[in-house]
DNA sequence: CTGAAAGCGCTTACAG
DNA sequence: CTGAAAGCGCTTACAG
């Protein structure tokens, strides 16, 4: 038998308006008449039951989060960015995960139709813009964490990074330690991450003069798969190249193997680069250099953007942006 | 001005009690009735509040997870695992973690009071499990995530793995392949998990007439750290080695750097097996040899744990296992 | 400074 | 087969 505020007013001798306010620290009220009623409410060890005060209030204190799976190397940063600012702010984290494909979104909709959170956080899953875009459209306060897509001309709150002068910066370090013939392993083109950083990369070079040739910049898929398969052929073809830089690490970690089991060394023949600086990045061997993506911060920023809306700041109309930063390790410099 | 039961009853000229019978497919009632109550609900788009259903059922239909941290290398499995367990049984999940230390606790135990969810999933955060064990005899529903921990005579609902014999695999793999004197580089000895470890590990060997001397076992702290110390303080102490049993995978990664630092080969001089398989280990270099621990499944058997408590079926006494497997890879075999 | 009453949006005996 | 009413446990005008 749990205990209602009706019991600690009973005990109280007040009313549940007055308990209420005691609870909320709202209106003037009499200290030692609020005295009396908190001395019950330890004493009772009373706390007000979540559903009541969600029902009550027309809120629940959630956010939901949506992100397409659970297990890719940076989500745990992201989410976990996420729910320490949220906890600090005594709200919940509800977390869905398009994983189940169909039937995934279908579970997710119907939370949302009942109104399970007050406001969501999202990476997108692709394929899913124009949902997220009509809950967007319908009044759903939303924040995107951007890692993937270029959303112009679209006008929901997102928090991003810069991929554009992330991949500059990485093609700066390489042009500083004399290599002129890099490879770039991208990601899929759809994304807009992957023209960016492509962009970012081949104007750099360019500018330096040293523009890259089309051949040496070959379509990847943003996994270890693509970075050997992209060194191999690159190197079956004979092309003549001293860096790679690949569009995320996995597909780094690919490049080195095939660059070692082609019997050249790394950084010594061929440096290499890559994207995002996952946990893995520095236990590597060589240890990785890589454009770091602040993803723990990126979590952070979306979910007190979130949290400030529901205070009443307005949501940003446009994005929210936090560098990436090049980080220099041993895969580029012996 | 969201749609209520009451706008469906009232366009569907029955009572709310009808409307709330269709929606919830309990009593008889006429079926024309019926169908003239799904139409006006479809026409409208009318889904239930889940705050107000939630109150008046006294249920959340929430799941808690507690874990230490999300940005362990598995602990995206484990989420997964239990995310689409309960997606698919349309439950929430509310995430919590111990990244601020006391006060994540005490915001989670806030939660707990409010009765925010209905039963709990729990990685148990290292110095938590009174406080854990606390809340079960309060009556809180939950299965506890055993990775590390033995819960000697504790009677809460556990799902875990066999440590022991998955690490009698390894032995006896690396029997298999001749090694004969290997190294153990172990967690914290507090962890029940070490412990057994340890002992499944040592066993096979001595029962294969090679016993593993005492030095030849060090005290490690599943860092990739523990793995380079431990093996540059064998080497330094002239330790006879051909294998090093690592008791997690991280570890073996820093094992594996300082074999190859010291000018020996992997495995041709020394044999490398870590734990966990974590999404990393098939990727090193060389892809690691290591004992799989089935944490995608084991978040799922939790989570299905839970589920099938809250349709009545009592929570099992003993704990759920699931076999780890030894998974065969290049730092074993050339 | 305090309380009675209505309301949040459902579910569920109870009665017919 | 159907509905009026009470109840879930709070919050919030409104009145005094």
């Amino acid at each position: 038998m749990p205990i209602t505020i009706a019991d600690v007013a009973a005990r109280a001798k007040v009313s549940k308006t007055t308990v209420s306010r005691v609870l909320n620290g709202k209106g003037e009220l009499d200290e030692s008449t609020a005295a009396r009623v908190r001395a019950v409410i330890d004493e009772l060890g009373y706390v007000p039951s979540a559903r009541a005060v969600n029902l009550a209030r027309g809120r629940t204190r959630v956010v939901g989060m949506l992100v397409p799976s659970l297990t890719w190397p940076w989500m745990g940063e992201v989410l976990q960015g996420a729910v320490d600012v949220l906890e600090a702010e005594e709200y919940g984290l509800l977390l869905f995960t398009c994983n189940r494909g169909d039937d995934s979104m279908r579970q997710f909709a119907a939370q949302v139709a009942a109104k399970s959170f007050d406001g969501l956080l999202v990476i997108e899953p692709e394929g899913t813009l124009d949902y997220i875009k009509t809950l967007h459209h319908r009044g759903l306060p939303m924040v995107l964490i951007d890692d993937r897509d270029q959303l112009s001309g679209e006008q929901i709150p997102t928090v991003g990074t810069t991929n554009h002068s992330g991949a500059a910066d990485a093609a700066r370090h390489l042009l500083e330690i004399g290599r002129h013939k890099p490879l770039v392993i991208t990601g899929p083109s759809r994304f807009g991450c992957t023209v960016q950083r492509t962009d970012g990369f081949t104007s750099v070079f360019a500018e330096a003069g040293h523009p890259i040739p089309a051949e040496h910049v070959v379509l990847g898929d943003f996994t270890r798969a693509a970075g050997v398969e992209g060194v191999r052929e690159a190197i079956a073809a004979g092309r003549d190249f001293d860096a790679v830089f690949c569009h995320n690490d996995l597909c780094a970690f690919g490049a080195v193997q095939a660059i070692l089991d082609s019997g050249r060394r790394v950084p010594e023949d061929v440096a290499v680069v890559g994207f995002d600086d996952i946990p893995m990045a520095g236990h590597h061997q060589p240890p990785l250099s890589t454009v770091h993506q602040p993803m723990r911060e990126m979590g952070e920023a979306a979910a007190r953007t979130l949290l400030a809306h529901f205070d009443g700041t307005p949501l940003p109309n446009r994005p929210t942006v936090i560098p990436a930063t090049f980080t220099v390790r041993a895969s580029t410099q012996a």
